[in-house]
DNA sequence: GCGCTCTACCTGGCGT
DNA sequence: ACGCCAGGTAGAGCGC
């Protein structure tokens, strides 16, 4: 994200309904048409010779950038409407606005003040020897020039980072980062790859197809090949129709349904099936030239023979064949993350990347080795104050096109460019706008792909896109962030935050820009690089996992990581990859045979025990390691082994009575068993193990948390209609199976006496339990079960409110809370810090004896914040309640509640609200009953809503203590 | 992916 | 026409 331009003064505190607002739910609404939307807008606008933007000529006069094409009038018509706008926005702004420059001038004759330079700032371009475009077709020794002609490799060595499909070559292209070098090297495909797919139109005695398919140009030839259904389990011989181009497989496909015959494998694309069919494994290093050869990969004689031991023998040697991949390192790449600002429209106004009419107004770029700098255009009017101390490299610009230039030259010199939703804005942004000011297209290196914009010769990583992820925001990530700005991502991961503006970004001067342009780039690289590069890591080992390139994967959620590695898995196995209706046909029509327990959800799911109400000293909390994943692994379950009526063995799923097939493996109940195994008999103790480096633990846990990613993700994803894979019967069983092993647990532990308070899903609190009953219970999980239950948490102390997933659990000085109001991120601030006082004061409780003397103190605690509220002592910051909008404003139909209200409030004051935004607002005594924070007073507030809001809080304490509200001394006078 | 809780909103019945 | 009440639903956010 590049601008904030939120001429609010508190922006920081109180502009929240504003931010990240033209992110990920805008690209997510667009669909399918979201690639159109960010490709080029714009053609060159003249055959006009563009001047060279040379540094002399910076060097002589800053003030002649005015008659660069930057500062072109657009077209009337386009103008025309918008500066109404402007128009409109300013007058509403003028009486809250001090007036501070009571002459505003002219437009047509700005008024130019000297830009008076600090010595220490570097000119741009003090020497008169940069070109930064060379000309047409002609290359200048020693110089760069921006139109490289793309340069390819016949043979490369390194990590494979990538693979593309190049359209005017016609074919693929794999980007392989060389370390020795430090520079991604592109090579084009030299083993004859093609795009096919497959059909079982059958070819004639003849060898010739029932259709003519010579007269489609794009058509190259018919192979027959033998795949094994994995459904059958027979062999299939099908004929593979092979293409020159990869949008032939779409009309081909179609020539051939239309037909009636069927077709497989025809919805991959292109670069993903290169990956799949030469069984490459993006993420690590090979060697290629005429054919690709893995690297030496790093293994481990101690890992290998942990597998021989450790591993039933249906995962073994799938595990010795996936052991280098959490064992090789990480490459080291060079990363670069860079931000842009743009000149805005108008106050609360974001520029269009689309029309690019803005200038931009300056640029950022920090590096992965902590090099800064900013690059700056000098505009009318703008200047340095002095006041802010730069950090890093400053340059000034006069053109904007010089300075554009300037930072693609800049990236040319890493492998990898990070930015913070370049996607939808940065990088279209840029290329619109060179656009614009008279460069060539196809000087340009950015290009357009399906579903995001890159970089000729280097890779583009948008975090924004990274952490939408749902998958990373909450296994790898513990749901710390809830919005996808740069600003609330960096604040929960990093603890720092985006520079505060003094006034519109229009507006400030070239330092006080510049430090807050360089901020956002140091957030961003700052999100790769943390906790040990924890985020590049990651993808690195998720694209190994996943078997997709670093773009890919960084753009895709897990259920396209799953699909992928399972396709990989059936190209390996000779196995043809159904479609879906494959499956569709095999479970058959079927309802689901277990009715959820919520209204408008397929199936049931799991058990929740209903949780007693007091306070419960000594209690130990049981809980199954990965228990879906090991119900899978267990339980053989996978899309062709579920109601398969192919299937010889088989055995029943509890209450659903799914005939889960024993004939064969299947194919994702080995994929998820062995992730499953590696992590908990592995990874898991080697990130704990103190016989490691910190920094081998560190990765260690990275890769542990991969694979929590990866295999918390599996059961999902077969119960989500989207997913290729998709079974129900599959998901169904999973909980069923669940269910059952959770129960049978609970008649074991009956049996041994041991007293369970409560459970949820795959966990158990038990209440003072014996040792040796304890031990007894995990054996049986183990040995009858075969499950890991592990001892996960041992409180002093727990409270249960009666309700459930609703407790606090204290260990020693810490504690755990869960689903209580005082958890929630909508619940106002005020009770969040007071609760965190009221926790102090619980914790004082170490025995029974205690408990008079801790609800005397929770008693006069209480007294307290109700005094404070009367008298109105807190802010309205710590009063704001903070509500995401689900969907844009005018879709709310059917009610209208409050964030809504507050919304609607703050969208008649000119502010832009849509889906993903979060409003803040407060509870006002007026007849709308609520105000967004930044329009309300501490006068309008409703006291006596906030007091409720308080008994509602801590009432889920009391309730603890067998306490009601209302028996409260000392309360019950004041309500 | 489903299960649970909470608040506010909406609706319909009833009484004034 | 309005207020009160009960019961159902929408919407959000959590737990696992």
């Amino acid at each position: 994200m590049a601008l904030r331009n939120d001429g609010s003064p508190q922006a920081g505190g109180q502009g929240r309904a504003n931010e990240g607002r033209s992110s990920a739910a805008s690209a997510k609404s667009e669909g399918k048409g979201g690639g159109n939307d960010r490709a080029p807008a714009k053609q060159p606008q003249s055959q006009k010779q563009p001047e060279p933007a040379t540094g002399k000529r910076a060097a002589r006069s800053i003030l002649d950038f005015m008659s660069e094409p930057s500062a072109q009038e657009p077209p009337q018509t386009a103008q025309r409407p918008k500066a109404e706008r402007i128009d409109k926005q300013e007058a509403s702004e003028v009486p809250t606005k001090v007036q501070q420059e009571p002459e505003e001038p002219p437009r047509s004759e700005p008024e130019v003040k000297e830009v008076r330079l600090p010595e220490t700032y570097a000119w741009y371009a003090s020497s008169n020897d940069y070109l930064v475009e060379a000309q047409q077709g002609q290359r200048v020794p020693g110089q760069w020039w921006l139109f490289q002609e793309e340069t390819y490799a016949a043979q490369a060595s390194g990590y494979l980072l990538e693979v593309r499909y190049d359209g005017d070559l016609g074919k693929a292209v794999a980007f392989i980062y060389d370390p020795s070098t430090s520079k991604v090297v592109k090579w084009v495909d030299r083993t004859g790859h093609k795009p096919y797919f497959l059909t079982n139109m059958e070819l004639g005695e003849d060898g010739r197809p029932p259709i003519d398919l010579t007269k489609y140009k794009s058509f190259s030839n018919l192979a027959v090949v033998t795949k094994r259904d994995p459904i059958t389990n027979r062999d299939v011989k099908l004929t593979k129709i092979i293409t020159n181009d990869p949008l032939a497989v779409k009309t081909l496909r179609a020539v051939l349904t239309e037909k009636g015959y069927r077709v497989w494998e025809a919805d991959i694309k292109y670069f993903l099936n290169y990956i799949y069919d030469s069984q490459l494994i993006p993420g690590m290093p090979y060697d290629v030239s005429d054919s690709w050869r893995q690297k030496e990969w790093k293994r481990s004689e101690e890992l290998e023979k942990l597998i021989k031991e450790s591993f039933t023998e249906d995962l073994r040697d799938m595990a010795l064949d996936w052991q280098y991949i959490f064992e090789e390192p990480s490459p080291k790449v060079p990363k670069v993350a860079f931000d842009i600002e743009v000149v805005a429209p108008g106050e609360g106004r974001f520029p269009e990347p689309k029309e690019a009419d803005m200038p931009v107004m300056s640029v950022s770029i920090v590096d992965d080795k902590g090099n800064k700098s900013v690059l700056l255009l000098a505009r009318p009017a703008s200047r340095f104050s002095g006041r802010q101390k730069l950090e890093g490299e400053v340059e000034l610009f006069d053109s904007e096109r010089a300075m554009l230039l300037e930072l693609l030259r800049r990236l040319s010199r890493y492998a990898v460019v990070f930015t913070f939703n370049g996607d939808n804005f940065d990088v279209p942004y840029i290329y619109n706008r060179l656009v614009n000011l008279g460069v060539r297209p196809e000087d340009i290196p950015i290009v357009f792909l399906q579903d995001y914009v890159t970089f000729k010769g280097r890779l583009h990583v948008d975090l924004h896109r990274v952490f939408d992820i749902k998958a990373l925001q909450s296994y790898a990530f513990g749901n710390k962030y809830r919005e996808k700005s740069l600003e609330a991502v960096s604040e929960a991961l990093l603890g720092q935050t985006k520079r505060e503006i003094s006034t519109f970004l229009n507006d400030v001067s070239l330092d006080e820009l510049a430090a807050y342009n360089l901020q956002d780039s140091v957030l961003t690289m700052g999100l790769v690089i943390f906790n040990n590069e924890l985020t590049w890591n990651l993808l690195v080992l998720l694209m190994r996992i996943s078997k997709s390139g670093l773009e890919e994967v960084s753009r895709s959620q897990v259920s396209a990581w799953i699909k992928s590695t399972l396709y990989w898995e059936h190209r390996r196995r000779g196995l043809l990859i159904p479609s879906r209706e494959d499956i569709e046909r095999m479970i058959g029509k079927q309802a689901p045979r277990s009715a959820a327990i919520i209204k408008d959800k397929k199936y049931r799911g799991a058990i929740v025990l209903q949780p007693p109400q007091g306070v419960f000293f000594n209690v130990i909390v049981l809980d199954f390691a990965s228990l879906y994943p090991s119900v899978i692994r267990n339980w053989n379950l996978s899309y062709e082994t579920v109601d398969n009526p192919y299937c010889q063995k088989y055995v029943e799923a509890p209450e659903v009575g799914h005939r889960i097939c024993m004939d064969r493996r299947g194919i994702s109940s080995q994929l998820v068993g062995l992730l499953r195994d590696f992590r908990v008999k592995v990874y898991k103790k080697k990130a704990k193990s103190k016989d490691l480096s910190e920094e081998e633990r560190i990765w260690y846990e990275t890769v542990q948390a991969a694979m929590k990613v990866y295999i918390n993700a599996s059961y999902g994803v077969f119960g989500n209609e989207a997913f290729a894979l998709y079974s129900l019967p599959v998901a169904e069983s999973v909980t069923a199976i669940g269910r059952a092993t959770l129960l049978e647990t609970l008649r074991r532990a009956s049996e041994l006496n041991l007293h369970i308070l409560y459970g949820d899903t795959d966990s158990l609190f038990v209440w003072d339990p014996p040792k040796d009953a304890l031990n007894e219970i995990i054996k049986y999980v183990q040995e009858k079960l075969g499950m890991d239950l592990d001892i996960d948490k041992t409180f002093r102390l727990v409270l249960f409110s009666g309700l459930k997933k609703n407790y606090v659990g204290f260990d020693g000085d810490s504690y755990i809370i869960k689903g209580m109001v005082a958890k929630k991120s909508n619940t106002p601030e005020f009770i969040k810090f007071e609760t965190a006082d009221v926790m102090k004061i619980l914790s004082g409780l170490q025995r029974p004896e205690d408990l008079e003397k801790t609800l005397d103190l929770l008693r006069e605690k209480v007294q307290e914040i109700y005094t404070k509220l009367r008298r109105r002592e807190y802010t309205l910051d710590q009063l704001a309640i903070s509500v995401m909008m689900s969907k844009d404003p005018m879709e709310y139909k059917k009610n209208t509640p409050q964030h809504v209200k507050a919304a609607l409030l703050l969208i008649n004051e000119g502010v832009p609200v849509t889906r993903g935004d979060i409003i803040s607002f407060v509870k006002t005594k007026d007849k709308v009953g609520v105000k967004p924070v930044r329009l309300a007073r501490l006068a309008d507030v409703d006291t006596t809503k906030y007091l409720e809001y308080v008994r509602s809080a801590f009432e889920q304490f009391l309730l603890a203590f067998g306490v009601r509200w209302d028996e409260m001394t000392g309360v019950k006078k004041l309500l």
